[in-house]
RNA sequence: GGGUCGGUGCCCGAGUGGUUAAUGGGGGCGGACUGUAAAUCCGCUGGCUCUGCCUACGUUGGUUCAAAUCCAACCCGGCCCA
């Protein structure tokens, strides 16, 4: 999956999955020069880096060369990022491009972040088979402030996912600069660049048009609105995920119509889910959040399935493959130490690996123990309460019905004495304080009689509370 | 705009007047096994502090003792035609 025959600088090549422009089988192309026509949307299956023909740069070495032109004239490349406002958690499928986007920084480039409040604001259905709701204003801007606590802002550089530190390094961008301005006449003139033709070829597109799913025109206009954020931001290079092609490469479209170099686009694989089969994505309920606290983190990536492993190693860590231990199970407990470690420091990632353990034994340990366990407030809950209510109260089971048949099936320990009667009553808080209350083999909470003081990971106590179920 | 087919639970998809909270599959969750994985097997899979009650088959209204199933209007989508 990773390609290792880019000839790009180390700190660059890492996981790269695709990198264009491909060049052009053309008599006379010379490999410095942008040729006006070198790529577009229709092009998607050109030559790759290693098809290159003869006497051509690959597009490994064209980018190796603009990063020496950029350094030599000490100006540094313009790095776009963009990132839809519409969700309000970064999870690690995110953090491949933000590594990457780091990388960039940290070799003196300016990263290009750009917030697509604009296009969040009416919905962008991009990879959905029906049209997104649409968000107002304010929950888009919310859900950005969001974004840039997480990426790290207002933290020191060494913690921070990206560099928000050094002057020249981030420009944060709204689209809605730019784009709430556009007008009727620049609408169209932007419409007519791209054809139908070129809109189908897009593979979302095509198959919602196969399956004769609906395709409102205005979806249209998102592959052209984010390509025109290339063009305001004057962009050198854009990073995107695989499935972002088509809009990296009608960036390129768009510059070149504005008479403007077109941006390199730089592809980074899609990483895979908790599932290991679907991509990582909120919706899907397979995600690891940036900011989960360090054991649900651990150990959520301790139970990956072994074949994306690999992935998961190459893609969010700098760890040498070849070191690792080949046994399977070390290295995904050594790849879920160190993905915990960078977000949360070796000595939290160290204590969740010890904690996980404990837990996995059975919660008997956990109470007496005293692992560090995500805690659970009983201030919300009604007593007497019955054991189903209990569940459903504290939000480890979706609703009291569910609860039943957790506990009916067998699911539900508390303190490791397995909870038989779903009428089971307990009078007060007190009778549970402290107490380890497990859902499964991986849910924990420990009740606490009043609301916890101050909560170790993040500000909000019902963040903790969060059930591992999506 | 005209014709036509269709809109069922998280998803797909049966069901064409009456033990129907609705066959089946997928997904999900739980249990056994295991390496906390995969594979396999088993169970569960609308809600409610639940011996019972409530909401559900696009929406609204109607026929009927009884409707996801019949009728009407409306909304939404596919296809063909304009």
């Amino acid at each position: 999956m990773v390609n290792d025959t880019w000839g790009l600088p180390a700190w660059l090549e890492r996981g790269v999955a695709d990198l264009f422009p491909a060049p052009r089988a053309q008599p006379g192309a010379s490999p410095s020069e942008f040729s006006p026509s070198e790529f577009s949307p229709s092009e998607f299956n050109g030559p790759g880096p290693t098809q290159s023909g003869p006497g051509q740069a690959s597009s490994g070495e064209a980018l190796a060369t603009r990063l020496a032109e950029a350094q030599q004239q000490g100006r540094p490349l313009r790095v776009k990022l963009g990132i839809d406002p519409t969700g309000s958690d970064i999870h690690l499928g995110h953090s491949i491009l933000f590594r990457k986007l780091r990388a960039f920084q940290d070799a003196g480039h300016t990263a290009v972040l750009i917030i697509g409040d604009f296009t969040a604001r009416i919905g962008d259905p991009t990879g959905k088979s029906a049209t997104r709701v649409q968000l107002t204003a304010e929950a888009v801007e919310a859900n950005a402030r969001t974004y840039l606590s997480q990426l790290g802002q207002g933290q020191p550089k060494a913690q921070a996912l990206l560099d928000f530190e050094t002057p020249g390094r981030l420009e944060v961008r709204r689209n809605s600069e730019w784009l709430a301005g556009l007008d009727l006449p620049q609408t169209i003139e932007l419409l007519g660049i791209s054809t139908v033709g070129q809109m189908l070829a897009k593979e979302d597109f095509a198959n919602r048009y196969g399956s004769g799913l609906p395709i409102s025109l205005h979806e249209f206009l998102y592959p052209l609105l984010q390509g025109y954020d290339s063009v305001a931001i004057q962009a050198d290079l854009e990073l995107g995920g695989t499935d972002q092609k088509f809009n990296v490469a009608m960036g390129r479209d768009l510059q070149r119509h504005f008479g403007q170099r077109p941006q390199f686009g730089m592809l980074l694989p899609i990483l895979p889910g908790l599932d290991g089969v679907q991509k990582m994505s909120k919706s899907l309920g397979n995600t690891v959040g940036l900011s989960e606290d360090p054991l649900s983190m651990y150990s959520k990536l301790e139970k990956v399935p072994d074949a994306v492993v690999e992935d998961y190693l190459n893609l969010l860590t700098d760890l040498d493959l070849a070191s690792l231990p080949g046994n399977p199970r070390e290295r995904q407990r050594a790849m879920a130490l160190e993905v915990t470690r960078q977000r949360h420091g070796s000595a939290a990632a160290a204590a969740a690996q010890a904690d996980a353990a404990t837990l996995v034994g059975g919660a008997q340990g956990a109470g007496a123990a005293g692992a560090e366990v995500p805690s659970a407030s009983l201030a919300e809950v009604n007593f007497p309460a019955k054991a189903f209510y209990l569940l459903s109260a504290l939000g480890l089971c979706a609703s009291s019905s569910e609860a039943r048949r957790q506990i009916q099936g067998g699911g539900v320990k508390l303190d490791g004495d397995k909870l038989a009667d779903p009428n089971r009553e307990f009078a007060g808080a007190t009778e549970l304080d402290g107490k380890v209350l497990q859902l499964g083999k991986k849910t924990f909470r420990r009740l606490i009689a009043a609301a916890p003081a101050a909560s170790p990971a993040s500000g909000d106590p019902g963040a903790q509370v969060e059930s591992v179920q999506p």
